[in-house]
DNA sequence: CTGAAAGCGCTTACAG
DNA sequence: CTGAAAGCGCTTACAG
């Protein structure tokens, strides 16, 4: 390997060989050059050939830059996020990017910090064009439509989907993943089932306590079961469970709003001397790698979170390619994992 | 908020006002008016007036494709990671893009999963003039230049910086890292301390090692301590620390090459029916959020991941901008963290 | 302080 | 199948 990067000279653009060179090499011009590289079917087998031959031979490669501006589009996907340090969204992360080089466009990442004006600061990056499509995860979009920020570029929002209804969606159905976890504890044999929530200002935590309320009745036909607030940590999650504890509640079973929330539960648990799956059962949300390697192994619902990455990349794809937006709302399977964090009541 | 994207008809980047719409409104040449946004200092206080003015009542954006063709810079910044699920890298990303995006460029995210084909077809989104620099995590630019791959882009190593001693390096101090765990352990009183080491193709692994004797013959006088190979996953400490107990070793205290690994170590320690730390006191490496969150809490050496990430960009913005090279090798302090999981050998 | 002009490096109708 | 020409939207010496 040569590093040929000279840390004294600048670094001059103007070194690399432009298609002007390739043609002259070839002895076409840069039209059929152009044509010979970029859609080799428009051109002699003879030129094609002296072309790449002329390309190969100086090294050139297209300048993207002027190809983009020419085209008018960037070939970049702008992908906002909340909050990486989340163990929720590498995968997603991996997923959209995957994804997106496979179809040959490049990703950029935006880390918002759920601020709003992180995430319009980010809509420039739109508006000037650089890149060409917008996948924004959890409620961004939400924050800036009450805030009255403007865009209009092709945007795919995932999950937390709740105000731009006429927007396209991936996401998953989060009452279902209330019902999964409630039916698999109300079939071991609980009735006192607790439900660690969400923050209040997210919707999938109100879909997620509504979902717990109405499996609630049809499994154990208790309409106004236990709801504690808590949150997406650990801690708001350990917190949640030692209050509860603490105000003299006993319940048999916990559902958790995710599996970060339900192994700090498990903590809290063990703080009060109590034994999973033994004194309590605990059921999570996400299915994050943690929840196998946890002590005991944690009963999940279980999110393809590469599969929401890969079909919102995907959709993003289609809406720029103005194919037919028949899938416009796209709900990922869920699914429950039955692990050892779960058994029946004593 | 309008959302004015149109999913029938095409979306037109023409329907955008430009400098030309954005100069007769104002009454100046082009010129002038792009000057009177870039370079407002150029221009009569009026007629900047007039020009923005001009500017704001058609929406005017720059188009970053055109700028950046014309000045020969993306003003975007290429990071090359090769395993997002690692809980390690989120931290030095964001880091990685708050600075970027504090001197306002973009960052272009690529995951390589360790593979010299992502890495090198990665490498012509910087020969395509996508990205200005590159910033390369946990030696990939190893990998390539065993592969024999060319590049000549401004790029910044992090971590695993083996064999590009030619460039410019953020990085800790591994053997200090070795020393500072095995100080605490001798101190306490340790004497059969083993290391659970990374897998042998990692240079940081091999530093670790190299820091692990070094101090145990230090603070022990003992040269040949006992090492077993691991990996950095939970998985490969939990099985590391099984096979050694199960070969009849029982060491007092292991110091492991991170903290998945030491916690996964724990989970073997339990297995096999011993406490932590009364029977094994437990050394991680990397402060990650779970380390303080475990049961019980880990004692590790604390790497500063935002520092890293941050000073990573700001050393590569500074090689664009052709600034001297004078930190062209910066190494990030780290630090030893005391929690639960060591204690006195009984 | 301002404008006319050149040019960044491509792609793509339009003729031939 | 190929070439000449226009143009994507800016920025920046160069004159004035």
């Amino acid at each position: 390997m040569t590093v040929r990067y000279d840390r004294k000279a600048p670094f001059k653009s103007s070194d690399r060989p432009t298609l002007n060179e390739v043609a002259s090499r070839a002895g076409v011009s840069v039209a059929t050059a152009s044509r010979a590289l970029s859609n080799p079917e428009l051109v002699a087998e003879r030129t094609r050939h002296n072309v790449r031959k002329a390309a190969e031979a100086c090294g050139y490669r297209v300048n993207f830059l002027a190809r983009s501006l020419r085209r008018e589009r960037s070939d970049s996907i702008l992908v906002l996020i909340p909050d990486i340090d989340n163990f929720f969204y590498p995968e997603i992360i991996r997923a959209l990017e995957e994804t997106a080089h496979g179809e040959g466009l490049s990703m950029m990442l935006g880390l918002t910090s759920n601020r709003v004006d992180r995430e319009s600061s980010y809509l420039d990056v739109l508006s000037s064009r650089r890149a060409d499509g917008l996948i924004i995860l959890d409620g961004g979009l939400d924050r800036m439509m009450l805030a009255g920020v403007e865009f209009d570029v092709p945007t795919v929002q995932v999950l937390e989907c709740a105000a731009g209804k006429d927007l396209p969606t991936v996401r998953i159905d989060d009452r279902l993943v209330a019902e999964l976890a409630v039916a698999h504890l109300a079939g071991l044999g609980h009735r006192h089932i607790a439900h660690i929530a969400g923050s209040s200002d997210s919707q999938v935590a109100g879909e997620r306590i509504a979902g717990f309320r109405a499996a609630m009745l049809k499994h154990v036909g208790q309409p106004d079961a236990l709801v504690v607030r808590g949150g997406y940590s650990h801690d708001a999650g350990r917190e949640a469970m030692e209050c509860l504890l603490d105000s003299g509640e006993r319940p048999t079973a916990v559902f958790c709003v995710n599996d970060a929330a339900a192994l700090g539960a498990i903590q809290g648990c063990r703080r009060r001397g109590l034994r999973i799956p033994e004194d309590i059962s605990i059921v999570g949300v996400d299915d994050i790698e943690l929840a196998a390697a946890s002590d005991p192994p944690l009963t999940t619902v279980h999110q393809n979170r590469y599969e929401i990455g890969a079909s919102a990349m995907r959709m993003l794809i289609g809406l720029l390619q103005r194919r037919q937006l028949a899938d416009t709302d796209v709900v990922v399977p869920v699914e429950l994992v039955v692990r050892q964090s779960t058994a029946p009541p004593r």
